[in-house]
Parts: structure tokens; sequence; C-alpha cells
DNA sequence: CAATTCCTTACGAACGGTCGTCAGGCAAAG
DNA sequence: CTTTGCCTGACGACCGTTCGTAAGGAATTG
């Protein structure tokens, strides 16, 4: 379908350059439209761009779920370092990862609170599963020194730290800071 | 200086809404002149964004020297918390920081090497005071468990996290995660 | 069957606006 | 008299958006 084919466009050339960097030309060019045309399948850029944004974001919280219940009764460093390193292989290829990243830093200001409001159910969801399976590593043992909920909130800040690196682009760079922040997280849990 | 409050308010627009969302006449109308006087002070918007960079790069690399040198016989738990403490008390009032953040995650596209140029040389440079500290500490005793390299990359990975978190908006979100996310670090030097 | 109506999709043309930039002039200062 | 700083005016390019229109298919009608 034509419009879902303009999504995809979309997709790819926000998360490369931003809402106001991104024209509808743009889009409409990627798709082999004219701009114009774009008006009959959507009703406004704001409207194209709320409906990537929500496409976008229940798809990647969507895929975290699937994540953790696939592998949920692993040992709980693979399980977490299979959760980072999903991350790391992810962005340069996938423009959806790169989408929700850049759209979660800088919105576009006159959508700031629609998109903070996917931005926050989703990083609230994405928790909510890893205080899950650090609440069953308390119960067996395997953490003592930090209670789930803190446990929780320091790896949330470890991916975190891993989007910067994946934004500010180095590779080598991402993977000597993840593996350095990798081992204090683990020997502090 | 006229050249000098143009910058001023050049580094306040870039700061909020970014290079592509920041017009010259946004950055006149501050100052109190029309965008065509800014060609009387600046050869193009290139030219003065990238003026405006330079300098904010260089003036947060010298800031935190002048910290790491005020407090480097600190506790070290207290120096580097106290670290942290002055990128949250910052963001928000700081206009530098802002800027600084801002255009290290998210560069205008055509000037992305240029910026980047300046990005990397900052970090490097600040990891390269903590490293300082950190060995010392080693020295000392004071850290066993990691060495001053990893240590210093972790923390540098902390940091990242607290830049994400207070890009992210959320004040009270930004204390959490950030004590919890101290809480781990601490226990796992 | 053919004829008619309607809806969807796409297009060309044009709108008002804003952008970065350039040229020329005018007043003040050295 | 020259230089400097700021002004007005204008430029071409691009923006998001609207309008009228034309083609095509589906559905309805005779």
């Amino acid at each position: 379908m034509t419009t879902q084919s303009i999504k995809d466009a979309a997709l790819i050339l926000f998360a490369e350059h931003g809402y106001n960097g991104t024209s509808l030309s743009h889009i409409a060019a990627e798709t082999g439209l004219k701009k114009q045309s774009l008006y009959s399948h959507f009703a406004s850029k704001d409207d194209l761009f709320l409906q990537v944004l929500e496409e976008t974001f229940a798809a990647e919280l969507r895929d975290r779920e699937q994540y953790v219940n696939d592998r949920f009764s692993e040992p709980l460093d693979e399980f977490l370092l299979g959760a980072l390193r999903g991350m790391t292989g992810r962005f340069g290829h996938d423009a959806r990862m790169k989408f929700w990243l850049r759209v979660s830093f800088f919105p576009p200001a006159h959508l700031y609170d629609q998109v903070m409001e996917y931005v926050y159910r989703y990083i609230d969801g994405v928790d909510a599963l890893y205080l899950k399976r650090f609440e069953q590593a308390a119960a067996l043992g395997e953490v003592t020194r930090q209670n789930p909920e803190t446990a929780t909130l320091a790896f949330s800040a470890l991916i975190d730290s891993i989007c910067v690196e994946l934004v500010y682009g180095g590779e080598e760079r991402t993977e000597r800071k993840l593996q350095a922040a990798w081992a204090v997280f683990w020997a502090g849990l």
C-alpha cells in the first residue's frame, strides 16, 4: 500500500534528519510521489509524524517484551548483556531504533508534550520488564547487595549511557565503554 | 561589544531550538539588530555557529579542569559525586551546557565532521582528567576491584546516562536514577 | 451489456511565509 | 576622507498547505 510506503520512507528520513530537517518533498520523492499527493493519505506533516511515532514506539516496546519473555530464564548476566548487545547491534542498521532515539532526545518543539507521553510510557514499560527479572534474581539470591528497584534503575541508566555512545557514533568507543561500565555494574549488583 | 552579544544570543537560541530551528532573524531580534546586520560581524550562519561552538566547548573543558584541580584532594566519593551534581545542577539554567549537549547529540548534518571533532576532543579531555584521579585512588588503595582505565570509562558512562536523563527532562526522574546508578557504581569500584 | 455516479489517488499551479544572503546607502567616529 | 556599524530593500530558494482537476476503479443504475 502506498500509505505504508510513505510511512516507511518518513521513518527513515525522520530518523536521519529529524523532524525539521525532513521536508514533505523528500518523503514524497523517496516514495515516487509529489509532495501534494501525500495529502491524500495524511492530513498534515504532523499527522504523518505522529502516526509514525505511535507505531514505532509500540513496535519497540513489543520487541522488548518479546526479548524478555523469550529469555527470562537465562542466567542474569547473559540475560542483561544480551539486552545491551541487542541495542548496540541494531543501531546503524535499524532506522526504527534511530528514529526512536532521535525523537526521544529532541522532539519537535511544537509536539513536545505528545512525544514525551510516548517516551515516558515506553521507558516505564521497559523498566517494568526488567524489574520483574531483578525481582526473581533477588528471590533466588542471585543479587544481594542491591534491591530490585535500585538494580532496575541502575540498569536503566546503563542503557541510557549506551544510547549516548551510539548517538555519539564511534563503534569501538561504544564497545570499550560498554565493557567497562558492565564490569563495574555487574560487580556492584 | 555587539559581536559578543550576538554570540550570547545565538548560544541561547541554538541551545533551545537547535541549528535548523534557530533563524538569523531570531538571533538578530534578540540582539536588537536586523538580521542583515549580522553580516557585519560574521561571514555566514555557519561561521557564527562554529565560533559559538568552539568557544563553548573550550569553556566547558576549562570548567572541568578547574573543578578537578580545585577538588582533586577530596575523598573520591565526594569528588565524583560533586562532579555529577555539578551537571544536574546546571542543566535547565545554563544555556552553555544545553548548547553543548544538544550540539553533541545532534549536530547539523552539513557540519557533522567539524562538530564531532570538538566533541571527541572534549570527551577525551574530560576522561583524561578523571583518569588521573582514579590513578591516584588506585595508588592509595581507595579503589581495588577495578583498574583506573575501567573506572574512568565506567564513570564516563555514568556521566552519559545523566546527560540522557537531563535531556529527557524529568527532574525527580534524574535524581532517582542518579542515586541508584551511583549506588551500584560505587559498590562496583 | 453499457452507462452513470462516486470515491480514491495523484498531479500542476499557486498561496503566504520564512529562510540565508547580497547590494547599496546613511550616519557617526577616527 | 575613510572606515565602521547598522539600516532598508530585494533576491531566489524552499517550506507546508490549499485548490482545482484529471485518471482509474468500483459500485450502481438502466
